[in-house]
RNA sequence: GGUUCCGUAGCUCAGUUGGAUUAGAGCAACGCCCUUCUAAGGCGUGGGUCUUGGGUUCGAGCCCCAACGGAAUCACCA
């Protein structure tokens, strides 16, 4: 901000005409002043013994004399302890620094043109198999938040998508839905398409593992009887079928692909996650193949006696990866291979963010070196922006033991209880309409569902329990989104009042310590979104946010706004309220989260 | 076993490029505060050898090394 630059350059000059030498701004190092002491920034002095040759606290004094005798307008006041000059700023920069972020529609994020870095971003990447559950949460959430904080630090931004719509496992639901799903539709059962489908998906292992039982019984090995068993042998030949285009099973894979993508289309809107480009797997598998071949011309890639291409990693600390098997066909690699070859024809990338589970760091790890050997640009500095795993109370999330917590359920579960959590609190939403009710309780339950995902830093592995659900009180989603209701309404009754917003913050408004800590978080707002793009971590800006409205209400507790008699006063806890809700909303919308004007 | 990540209050988590005698929130427990712009709130009490042991320096939860504990991965699965 404008008040700590000043501050650095005056530093400078400071040491300059004290000591006689020049220093570089970046090694000033200004901070928060600790709330124990008096003053709002500290300069840390320590860095300055070796130029000044005097004791820490000589040296603190002399630059604050100079200080408070350079730029009076700035720095009203001193005090040294130790090694640290607290400096004590005039109300006046306070009030000019509010009134710069007043008057700064998008403050603190910054706007992309024509030739900003362009990044593109993939994210969820389902199977069709079966519907989205926790992990595709954190996941999407993670995501779409991480693309509106590149968004915000002036990248232009391609949101994507590849879809995992090939394969055995695909099969496996087609062919159970086929034996026994009499024909069933989302239409005709009311079930949404992706669950639909994913039933079949277990009611195929289901009746696979009854028929591996029973070749067992019959005194077959494990192995030999995973691969005999008749729904596993159907299973391969579907897959052939589905490779060489037989119209039935490309029929069937279409049909049931289509139900999946409306259901996933209604998880995705629900969860407010979009995307710019969707890829599929069915597309992309081939081009891997071709661009395989290429790099094996060029010798990049070499091949084995069987016929299978591999490329050999061991100068880098790895291994040998396996690219295309002796039969030709491909692996997990060669497919994100085609993907990034399809992407780089799209769109002119100048980095590239896979979202993914850390499960697969190796996998990017190889990515990022194999896609440089090729000679994507992006190859070599693509991010794997790597994300825990949701662990239940009772362990992990394990499909089989029928522990995972499905995406569609939780979030009914969450915009059920932000219902009930409100119509049980005071006589709340009675003054509002069904429909808006609907609306506040949706936005709130998501809210508390997003929040908790988000304030977790993403690498780490977190707890969630669905039990207990999530709070709403705390450092929660709607802790912050209700702060944000009370200072609509507090604008709001203002407004009704014949109290506008000034124009202009009148000098003379006295102000509090409280006051001044506020105005100093809002300040901070930029660094924290540019922080978190630098970082990729929205967590921050989520702890920020809490921070931010924690201290807003311990504001509000203390004192009234409408019924201020000094008017001068008024004028400045007005504006500093409504940027308190500006950067509340704006910070909260980087996480994808709403906030209501009321609640 | 190799590689990578993690270890902070009973529980869930923060802790900005190393900064200040006393390491922060929330939940849970206990005690106050609704004639007050919305009590989904505020105030207070108790709760910690920041896994352990070394090192680096004016100064370490943060950086380096080692040990211990946990997770992921090390497939012609995706």
């Amino acid at each position: 901000m404008e008040i700590e630059n000043n501050i650095i350059s005056a530093v400078a000059n400071a040491i300059k005409a004290l000591y006689g030498h020049d220093i570089a701004p970046e090694t000033i190092q200004l901070q928060k002043t600790k709330k124990e002491f008096a003053g709002h920034l500290t300069l840390v002095v320590f860095p300055f013994l070796k130029i000044s040759r005097k004791k820490p606290e000589d040296t603190a004094q002399e630059i604050g004399d100079y200080l408070k005798k350079e730029i009076p307008s700035v720095v009203a006041d001193f005090n040294v302890v130790k090694g640290f000059l607290n400096l004590v700023i005039s109300p006046a920069s306070w009030i000019g620094l509010l009134s710069g972020i007043q008057r700064d529609e998008k403050f603190g994020l910054a706007a992309a043109g024509e030739h900003s870095p362009l990044v593109m971003i993939e994210y969820s990447s389902p199977n069709t198999n079966k519907p989205l559950h926790l992990g595709h949460v954190r996941n999407n959430l993670l995501g779409c938040a991480l693309a509106n904080i590149m968004a915000a630090n002036g990248n232009r931004v391609v949101k994507t998508n590849i879809v995992n719509d090939r394969g055995i496992h695909i099969c496996k639901s087609m062919l159970a839905w086929l034996k026994y799903g009499n024909g069933a539709t989302p239409e005709s059962t009311g079930i949404k398409g992706d669950h639909l489908v994913g039933d079949y998906y277990v009611a195929f292992d289901k009746h696979y593992k009854e028929q591996v039982k029973e070749l067992m019984d019959k005194g077959m090995p494990e192995e030999e009887a995973k691969n005999e068993a008749p729904l596993m042998k159907e299973a391969r030949e579907m897959l052939v079928k589905w490779e060489h285009n037989d119209p039935e099973v490309r029929a069937l894979w279409r049909k049931m692909n289509g139900w999946v993508y409306a259901g996933f289309d209604e998880t995705y809107k629900a969860l407010g996650v979009s995307f710019d480009k969707i890829y599929y797997e069915s597309e992309t598998y081939l081009e891997g193949k071709e661009k395989v071949m290429e790099g094996l011309e060029k010798g990049i890639f070499f091949r084995k006696e069987d016929g299978s291409v591999w490329a050999d990693l061991t100068a880098e600390g790895l291994d040998e990866k396996l690219l295309l098997r002796a039969d030709g066909t491909s692996v997990y690699m060669t497919q994100d291979i085609g993907t990034a070859k399809l992407r780089f024809r799209d769109y002119p990338i100048n980095k590239m963010i896979y979202v993914v589970g850390n499960e697969q760091n190796y996998h990017f790890q190889v990515l990022s070196i194999l896609l440089d050997k090729l000679g994507f640009e992006w190859g070599k500095d693509l991010v794997h922006f790597s994300y825990g795993m949701v662990e239940l109370p009772n362990g992990k999330m394990k499909s089989r033991e029928g522990t995972v917590v499905d995406a569609d359920d939780l979030i009914a579960a969450m915009i059920d209880n932000a219902r009930k959590m409100s119509e049980d609190k005071i006589n709340k939403l009675t003054d509002v309409s069904e429909e808006e009710a609907a609306e506040i309780a949706r936005i709130v339950g998501l809210g508390a569902l997003k929040y908790f995902i988000l304030k977790v830093d993403a690498r780490k592995n977190m707890l969630f329990n669905p039990e207990e659900s999530i709070d709403f009180n705390g450092n929660t989603g709607p802790f912050i989104q209700y702060t944000y209701a009370r200072i609509r309404s507090i604008l709001r009754k203002a407004a009704e009042a014949g109290m506008p917003m000034p124009e202009t913050i009148p000098a003379t408004a006295m102000l509090s310590e409280k006051e001044i800590g506020l105005v100093q978080m809002l300040a901070d707002f930029p660094n924290v979104v540019k922080q978190a793009g630098n970082d990729y971590n929205p967590s921050c800006i989520a702890n920020y946010c809490y921070d931010l409205v924690k201290e807003y209400n311990q504001f509000y507790h203390d004192f009234s706004i409408l019924h201020e008699e000094d008017a001068d006063k008024r004028a400045f806890r007005l504006v500093l309220s409504a940027n308190v809700g500006k950067v509340v909303r704006t910070g909260m919308g980087l996480l994808g989260i709403e906030v209501p004007e009321r609640m």
